[in-house]
DNA sequence: GCGACAG
DNA sequence: ATCTTGTCGC
């Protein structure tokens, strides 16, 4: 694996570039980005999934299989993941105007996120959605769904700590690029439809898995 | 040295 | 992330 020191400094270069500004206009499509591993096949599986706002209903989907680059690296992950969720992005017919990424905006030792990456890379509003915590300090949300804590992060706020259901643990929230604190949490809190995390997300995750699933069972025999 | 540590 | 069976609760 490269020099950890250098991809510091890479990572230090772009969060520069991150601008926090509220959204130019109401989205008409909100995306959802997630990744999944199959070890058997030792590939990843990157998937973009775009929906229209306010309904929600399916616009189109994009996948990319790749195989495994860089070790899982705690504060690194988007030097293992990006390059194929890049990819994925650049297989849909349109981009969408918001994308929700699975895991952290700028939420990070270095302010730059997955999600973060991404929307500096790709200049796309993203927004950061993690089921756990990174970094930062935080006091837990109240139980009910749609209370939300502030991330702090050396003294200042990096993000939410949102109860998206009632009753079950929280979720992550942090801006990427092109979007602000508050949009952040209010597009997360928009497009959860009863479950724990946003459906953009949701959705993406499941065809991912679903991709793994049948991608596997279409190989003879080459399971664990 | 020890504990923490997205996916 | 993935590996795994049953179990509890709406």
């Amino acid at each position: 694996m490269r020099d950890l020191e250098t991809l510091k400094r890479q990572q230090e270069a772009l969060a520069r570039r991150v601008r926090l500004e509220p959204l130019p206009h109401e989205p008409e499509t909100i995306g959802g980005a997630d990744v999944s591993y199959s070890r058997s096949l030792r590939r990843l599986v990157a998937s973009v999934v775009v929906l229209r706002w306010p309904s929600l209903e399916p616009v189109e989907e994009a996948f990319v299989e790749a195989p495994v680059t860089f070790p899982y690296v705690p504060t690194f992950l988007s030097f293992r993941e990006l390059p194929a969720l890049l990819q994925a992005l650049e297989r849909l017919k349109r981009r969408p105007d918001l994308l929700l990424v699975d895991g952290q905006g700028i939420a990070h030792p270095r302010r730059l996120g997955i999600a973060a990456h991404l929307g500096v890379v790709a200049d796309l509003p993203t927004i950061g959605v993690a089921k756990h915590r990174l970094v930062g300090e935080y006091e837990e949300p109240a139980p009910e769904a749609g209370s939300a804590t502030p991330l702090y992060l050396e003294g200042e706020q990096v993000g939410w700590v949102v109860r998206t259901r009632t009753g079950v643990k929280p979720v992550f929230v942090s801006p990427g690029h092109r979007v602000t604190l508050a949009d952040s949490l209010r597009w997360v809190l928009a497009t959860c439809r009863g479950y724990r995390l946003p459906e953009p997300i949701r959705r993406a995750d499941h065809r991912s898995r679903m991709r793994v699933r049948k991608r596997r069972e279409a190989d003879p025999e080459l399971w664990r």
